[in-house]
DNA sequence: ACTACTCCCTGCCAGC
DNA sequence: TGCTGGCAGGGAGTAG
């Protein structure tokens, strides 16, 4: 499910219940995660207030007040779920009373933040390609896991010169390019599909064609850059995608599946106006392309 | 330095 | 109904 505008949305529905919380109790169910979750991962994070929730293209960050910094993936299948504690009994929290309150565990919920106002955030990942780690603030910059990503695709950063100059001289695939998280951080399957048909560039064009010899960016890169951005705010505004399960914290549906353009519409029409093109189904690295061969060029 | 491919893991669906 | 193969929103590691 999580590409940037998922994630985002997730960090957006983390926030009102996490922000200024303190991690009462941490229970790390399942520690193998895509990597294993240090033995000591509960006792850094109980006691401990968030003081900020961020995200860095498909990564979340919580800020603590211990200094460190808890990194969140989702990975291909994680989701958090929130409840929050039923108020009444005069509010006063007692200990082991969550047994009563919260809902059974669901499957795959591998770690449940149990926090100071009565929330509680379940992390679930049946694929646990997901991940979590904790960093020194101060050494966030050295992060490997952070330290390679290419621009925030909505920062200002972003723009066609800093495209071009990441995409000149690559032979490899746009759809290859887009996908490399270095080259711009945080487009995912779905996103790279509907940003190259706004762009109405072919995802199988080589890389290095939105550069000038020079690297000077051209009028497609330009058009991609507008398409990237495009269709990351359409589908933050709309929460997000859902495909095969729930993403917002709340259980709710994002609704951007139903403004998909090209992805999972093989052999439907291209929406274009005038354009008449069939949607095509094709494999590049290992992964499914959804493009159209007529106005895509 | 690039690029391409494999693998991690579980669930679901189409086809037999 | 049940099995099998293929596929799924990501990305690290490795081999050319």
């Amino acid at each position: 499910m999580p590409e940037l505008p998922e994630v985002e949305t997730v960090r957006r529905g983390l926030e009102p219940v996490m922000q200024g919380a303190r991690f009462e109790t941490v229970e790390a169910r399942r520690g193998d995660l895509r990597w294993p979750l240090p033995a000591d991962f509960a006792a850094r994070l109980e006691g401990h207030t968030v003081t900020g929730l961020g995200r860095r293209a498909k990564y979340l960050t919580v800020d603590l007040s211990s200094g460190e910094v808890l990194l969140m993936h989702l990975g291909m299948s994680g989701s958090f779920r929130v409840w929050q504690e039923k108020s009444g009994d005069g509010g006063a929290r007692k200990p082991g009373r969550y047994h009563h309150e919260r809902p059974q565990h669901a499957t795959h919920d591998h770690v449940v933040f149990h926090m100071s106002n009565g929330a509680h955030i379940a992390f679930n990942d049946p694929r646990r390609f997901g991940s979590m780690k904790l960093v020194a603030r101060d050494q966030l910059d050295q992060e490997p896991l952070l330290r390679a990503l290419g621009p925030e695709p909505l920062g200002n950063a972003f723009d066609a010169a800093m495209l071009a100059r990441a995409c000149r001289g690559k032979k490899t695939s746009l759809k290859a390019a887009l996908s490399d998280q270095r080259v711009v951080a945080g487009l995912g399957n779905i996103y790279v599909c509907e940003a190259l048909w706004r762009a109405r560039l072919s995802p199988k064009r080589r890389a290095s064609t939105i550069a000038a010899r020079a690297g000077e960016p051209n009028e497609r890169a330009r058009a991609l850059v507008d398409g990237i951005r495009d269709v990351l705010n359409d589908a933050i505004a709309a929460g997000g995608s859902s495909l095969r399960d729930h993403k917002r914290t709340d259980g709710g549906l994002g609704l951007f599946q139903h403004q998909f353009a090209v992805y999972d519409r093989e052999a439907m029409r291209c929406q274009r106006r005038g354009c008449g093109g069939t949607i095509k189904r094709i494999v590049q690295t290992g992964r499914s392309t959804f493009f159209c061969p007529v106005c895509q060029r």
